[in-house]
RNA sequence: GGAGAUGUGGCCGAGUGGUCGAAGGCGCUCCCCUGCUAAGGGAGUAGGCCCGGAAGGGUCUCGAGGGUUCGAAUCCCUUCGUCUCCGCCA
């Protein structure tokens, strides 16, 4: 299967080797504002402390100032080569050889010190992109300082964990889902954290992925897209997954990325773009399969499917004004929290501490699921604000309205929600003591008006 | 897989060696006219980078990279993308 035709290969391209020459980042954009690094070259280096990192702006600043001075070089030369070229032809034109001669040789010379300084300052940008793509967005001054997960700090709290009364199972070890939750068969086929589901479940897991998508559209107002799920690797460098988390994605023989969440579809759409100040803000959804390598996460949670290399999620994407970001991100921390709601499921809201928060993103809310089976709180969403980071990387910019310069776009992602994990919460906390499963009636329209999964396996 | 075409400014689209950062149209902004709406007239309107407090100046960019030339959107090479036809195929 995959192996012979080519498909999906963990990729753990460091650069270093590789079958295919490194493609360039796209556009030679700034991943920073690299004028507020010259600016301010202290709070960045405060705000990458943050997150636990050395000082850089001595080093971007070293190579940012060679860059100019190459720069300003260059351009004197071309001006002398320009107003000399110019005369050239005058020159040619009254007869005046000797003096046809003499620009000639001085057009000749400048191209040779033209082509000498342009190639360095090309390299030092080039350098200087490599390092500004390799930093991670600064958290916004609000964030919760901290090292990992201990430090997030709730903002919101949803619902009571009942008590159930008896022990609570894990989803995969109640009887009902045991019959429509086949991880031997899946691992005849593909091997560890992959899951065949089969009837009921199959359906429950579908029933979610729709009543999701149709919320969205249908409530919160969002477009819904269907997007490819390979994509460009341009694409994975405008959301961020490259240049440094490559080994967590899959790519293909013929050189496109799986994509690790249609995050990455939905944000590129805009990719090079730029759009009207009325077109703002845009907002997508999309339910998609995502792919993860889960490179970093052997031997945990094993059991069960709360951790696959492949599996469903219901994306939420907006493309916002730069003044509308921090509106965003709440309106969109509601919208997923709305579905957990409408579920019945009980939930938490966390902020993530600066050492929790992922490459791309300033500000991030995690929405929790309460699992009864684990007797904790487990991810389920995850909503991040991005400030201008992901414009830059894509050069993603829009018209304010009347005029004037176009300035980045500002973009935010969230799940709404993740498909599989939501499907193992309604399973766990609709356990009955008989091993049943009650189901949340907002999902009985998409499952024939079933409200239940019966010890057998099947609904009624 | 085979054959061909094509890639220009926010968008569409002219432009085959110098007078082209680039005609024209659309869109947008401002003004005029029309007592509303629609239509009409005029002017303006690319982006990046560098220098500068600003005004302004310089420089680069016609998919990308390289080459020919005193000079390239225009010629050559390479490469990427897109489209069309044929074949194959869900």
């Amino acid at each position: 299967m995959a192996r012979r035709s080519g498909l999906l290969r963990p990729s753990a391209r460091s650069g270093i080797t590789g079958p295919r020459p490194r493609p360039r980042p796209p556009r030679g954009q700034d991943m920073h504002d690299i004028r507020a690094i010259r600016e301010t070259p202290d709070a960045f280096d405060a705000a990458l402390a943050r997150r636990g990192l050395a000082p850089v702006s001595p080093a971007i600043l070293a190579l940012d100032e060679s860059r100019r001075a190459k720069i300003s070089a260059a351009e004197e030369a071309q001006a002398a080569r320009n107003a000399a070229s110019k005369e050239v032809g005058a020159a040619k034109a009254r007869g005046d050889e000797a003096e046809f001669e003499r620009l000639r040789a001085l057009v000749a010379e400048k191209k040779d010190e033209i082509a000498r300084l342009d190639d360095e300052a090309k390299a030092e940008d080039a350098r200087l992109r490599d390092m500004l793509m390799g930093l991670p967005n600064l958290p916004l001054a609000d964030v919760p300082d901290g090292p990992d997960e201990t430090a997030n700090v709730e903002r919101h709290r949803w619902g009571t964990p009942s008590d159930l009364g008896f022990a609570a199972k894990e989803h995969y070890q109640l009887p009902g889902v045991a019959a429509g939750m086949d991880f031997e068969t899946a691992a005849k086929l593909s091997g560890a954290r992959f899951v065949v589901l089969k009837g009921a479940v199959a359906r429950i897991h579908r029933a979610l992925a729709q009543f999701m998508l149709d919320t969205h559209v249908t409530e919160n107002g969002l477009t819904e897209v269907n997007a490819p799920v390979l994509v460009r690797e341009e694409m994975m460098y405008g959301t961020g997954q490259l240049p440094k988390f490559g080994e967590d994605s899959y790519q293909t023989r013929e050189g496109w990325w799986l994509i690790p969440t249609s995050e990455v579809t939905l944000t590129n759409t805009v990719n090079d773009t730029l759009l009207d100040e009325a077109d703002l803000p845009r907002r997508m959804t999309a339910h998609s399969l995502c792919f993860r390598s889960e490179a970093g996460s052997a031997g945990r949670d094993t059991a069960g499917m709360l951790r696959q290399h492949q599996f469903e999620k219901v994306e939420m994407v907006s493309i916002v004004h730069p003044d509308q970001g921090l509106d965003e991100l709440d309106r969109m921390t509601r919208c997923a929290e709305g579905i957990l709601e409408k579920l019945g499921l009980p939930y938490r809201t966390v902020v993530l501490c600066t050492g929790d928060m992922g490459f791309g993103a300033r500000r991030t809310h995690d929405l929790e699921v309460w699992l009864p089976g684990q007797a904790t709180y487990r991810e389920i969403s995850s909503v991040s604000y991005c400030g201008d980071f992901q414009a830059r990387r894509m050069n993603a910019r829009f018209r304010p309205a009347g005029g004037g310069k176009p300035d980045h776009v500002h973009t935010l992602n969230g799940s709404g929600l993740a498909v599989g994990r939501c499907l193992i919460a309604v399973l766990e906390n609709g356990q009955r003591e008989d091993g049943s499963v009650a189901l949340p009636k907002a999902l009985a329209p998409w499952l024939g008006g079933k409200t239940l999964l019966t010890v057998e396996g099947e609904l009624a």
